[in-house]
DNA sequence: GTGAAAGCGCTAACAG
DNA sequence: CTGTTAGCGCTTTCAC
């Protein structure tokens, strides 16, 4: 591996003449600077980064933690980071922590060792509050994504879940359904939370009463989900809309209402939260609240940059994008009973 | 940041004291372990990962090139590469080349300054020669996936392309059809051509005449190819099945031949390579040579850390996965005319 | 314009 | 079992 000593040596000047052609800084003749240029390619010459960054104490690397790779709305999330990333100077590190919160603490730990200039970061949930005050006591900069953990301080990129639950449930009240069961993700995640509440928001203004026996809640990574969906549809007078608070829980409740011989939507409806695939779709079935979710990766990383580079303001900024509904399939009228 | 220094004056003994109770090398009383330890947990050390970096001369950090991250084919193998990452105890830095093999290039550039030990490289195509020779001239360990490259000697983990897609088109002839299409990929990589290969395969072993007109082109990401499909189906003969080198291709062309006013499957059957998800999905509808995605990433991850361990056989080993076909509902039988 | 010296945080090699 | 010295490849600071 060739240094920026060989590099002198052969150019007759100082390692420092070198490191300020590299860097372009500092004033440095024309002459020497082709001289040395000529020889970094020559030599093939590439810097050590890290080298470089245990001097300047930056690494121009980031990191991003999302709870799951496979999940379209996080990989596209993960496109708009990336693309931000590149256009902005900076390498990405991934991680997945399969909303597990000790993957998440190790993945931290590596994160800290590793000094990345700035974390963003997509909690598991509630419980990730001592893995981001772990980043936090080491001056770490984070911009938390899709979920708020109470107890943190930072900036942050939020979807508009109430709204949403709201705008959905009411679409799915508009087709003339009353019987809406909710199936939603982990209490301990913010989002699942304010979908409720959007959820429950709706039916009021609706006067329609809400049922405790109509609320699920499940792991938003769940596909299998029998138990779950079948106690949802025992009652007398079984749902005949299904909102799930996400797209994997929809796909999985729709298998479960398959296998029980109940048919989407002649049967009951369904609805969900973000798109199923990431990219456009033949032909798509699935009534959905789409977020942005190219949007919060990009804009996550520009405040995170901003926020390193000192050119964020003092207090935390919350962004809440907006999300669209898109009337599918899935989601049909009532049928007269 | 609190330091080696740090710890080893509060803990009043030498840095090389503390840097042995971090590794777990060489011998230590347990009493100073103790003390080291509790001393570290206290002032909240994280060792500097690219400081040790810096003398060990190896990273731990592996680079994970993809061409399309928004392929749900790529995000699989992303997550078996990041899962035996962590197996392994190394990092992952992830990048998306969207078959640009420029975008390539400068990310080789940033991969060797970061002096990663090992990249896990989905080419863009043949054109990426180049780049690759960068890697290999700076002895940077190599795992080529899913795509050979012609004039580069590294480990290699692909599919079975010549074969699937001999499948695919004999199980389509199966059908009934005889006037197959082949919407291929960029014949600059390499399984583009070997797809084209097993397609032509089939054809002669069932007595088919290759048609020329038959076969088109286009970006494996498209999706809009409204004039490509449209030059597939002007003929007096248009043919009743098309064969997509992979799942955007299929996308776009179903959607094309929609807009032209074509059913599928009634009016044309329509078969590709690859899922369509990463995960499960509600009622599968496209007709797939299916390829272990994850597996591409798990094994590639896998043989990079055996040769960068020095535990790789001598030779370049090519792992060759098989694929499976999953006959559904985009590709019926011929309707008699 | 250019260079010399020192040090970023850590570990290899050797000494005791 | 523990410490000393030197140096990984680079940049900062100050001197010329």
């Amino acid at each position: 591996m060739v240094t920026i000593y060989d590099i002198a040596e052969k150019a007759n000047c100082s390692a420092m003449t070198v490191s300020r052609v590299i860097n372009n800084t500092g004033r440095i003749s024309d002459k020497t600077r082709k001289r040395v240029q000529d020889i970094m390619r020559e030599m093939n010459y590439v810097p050590n980064t890290m080298a470089r960054s245990l001097v300047v104490q930056e690494t121009r690397l980031l990191s991003l933690l999302i709870t799951d790779i496979t999940n379209p709305f996080y990989t596209t999330l993960a496109r708009g980071a990336e693309d931000a990333a590149r256009h902005l100077g900076y390498r990405l590190l991934l991680a997945n922590s399969d909303e597990s919160v000790d993957k998440e603490k190790d993945y931290i730990d590596t994160v800290i060792s590793t000094r990345v200039d700035g974390v963003l970061f997509a909690p598991a949930g509630d419980q990730s509050l001592p893995n981001l005050k772990k980043l936090t006591k080491q001056k770490i900069p984070i911009v938390l994504l899709d979920r708020e953990v109470p107890g943190v301080e930072c900036d942050l990129v939020l979807g508009d879940s109430k709204e949403g639950a709201k705008q959905l449930t009411e679409h799915l009240i508009g087709l003339g359904h009353r019987r809406i069961a909710l199936l939603n993700g982990s209490s301990s995640v913010s989002t699942a939370r304010l979908r409720l509440t959007g959820y429950i928001e709706a039916l009021k203004l609706n006067n329609i009463t809400f049922t405790e026996s109509y609320i699920a809640e499940a792991d938003y990574r769940k596909a299998e989900m029998d138990g779950i969906v079948g106690g949802l549809f025992q009652s007398e007078e079984p749902p005949t809309a299904l909102f799930a608070a996400n797209n994997f829980l929809a796909l999985g409740a729709i298998r479960s209402l398959q296998e029980r011989g109940l048919r989407v939507p002649d049967d009951v409806s369904v609805a969900c939260f973000d798109e199923l695939e990431a990219g456009f779709v033949v032909d798509p079935f699935m009534t959905v609240i789409a977020q942005p979710a190219y949007d919060f990766g990009y804009m996550g990383i520009q405040m995170l940059v901003d926020r390193i580079q000192g050119k964020a303001p003092e207090s935390w900024r919350r962004i809440i994008l907006p999300s669209r509904l898109h009337s599918r399939k899935s989601a049909a009228p009532l049928q007269g009973t």
